[in-house]
DNA sequence: TCCTTCCATCGACGTCTGTCGATGTATCGC
DNA sequence: GCGATACATCGACAGACGTCGATGGAAGGA
């Protein structure tokens, strides 16, 4: 019968803030978006879409439509300036998805 | 005309590197498959699928996908015993995911 | 005013993903 | 050996995703 203490599965953690981080991670979980964040981060000042453009090789609507996505995950934020949108990282964005993953390690590494 | 440092983007980071990274943030992009994460950890010990199934409204078949998507990303790992599989966290996954993410974040507030 | 540049969005397309039911393969209990 | 259980895998299918070229709108320069 085999019945296991999975009764400690706490607060399934609200199904809404199991979304937000999905989203965050399937942002990027894609290499060319993954490769765009380090790009901003290298740069070290907000970036606009002709600069990553220069480093990638894909159609500017391509570019635009893997921006889009990052902002909408939270993982950059747009301000637009005359001609140009400049993209930022969100760093505390980042922080957040970076800790759950820590948090969820250290528990395990804990129990070992 | 508007020339920007961005000479300043690094070793564009070996792109398997890179590859890895997104193969691990996708497998953790998707809701269900996090819950999953969350699940195992929560346990505080090995999972087989059954129990897995118990928390989760989906074919065995699904379950099992998932699963194998979460064991392709190193986050899982699988270890038969008997009838059963038992899945547990592979936590040095996770910290490595994690703490990319960290130290992305922590270059660009370091620079504001 | 007109032309150019920067960028977002649209429509189309092939591919990848998540889901299912069905089937196959061990393993266990009897 | 036989039936039942645990699990992986297969085939199919709808929907999401990544890519492109084309279009459109807003801002700048001549």
């Amino acid at each position: 019968m085999h019945t296991r203490l999975l009764l400690r599965y706490p607060k399934p953690l609200d199904p809404a803030a199991t979304e937000d981080l999905a989203v965050g991670f399937k942002a990027l979980g894609d290499p060319t978006r993954l490769a765009m964040v380090r790009l901003v981060v290298a740069a070290g000042e907000p970036v606009c879409v002709v600069d990553v453009e220069r480093h990638f090789d894909f159609a500017q609507s391509t570019i635009s439509y893997h921006l889009q996505t990052l902002v909408d995950a939270g993982v950059f934020s747009r301000e637009r300036r005359g001609k140009w949108s400049y993209y930022s990282l969100v760093p505390a964005r980042l922080d957040e998805l970076g800790s759950s993953l820590g948090a969820l390690a250290s528990v395990t590494s804990a129990l070992a």
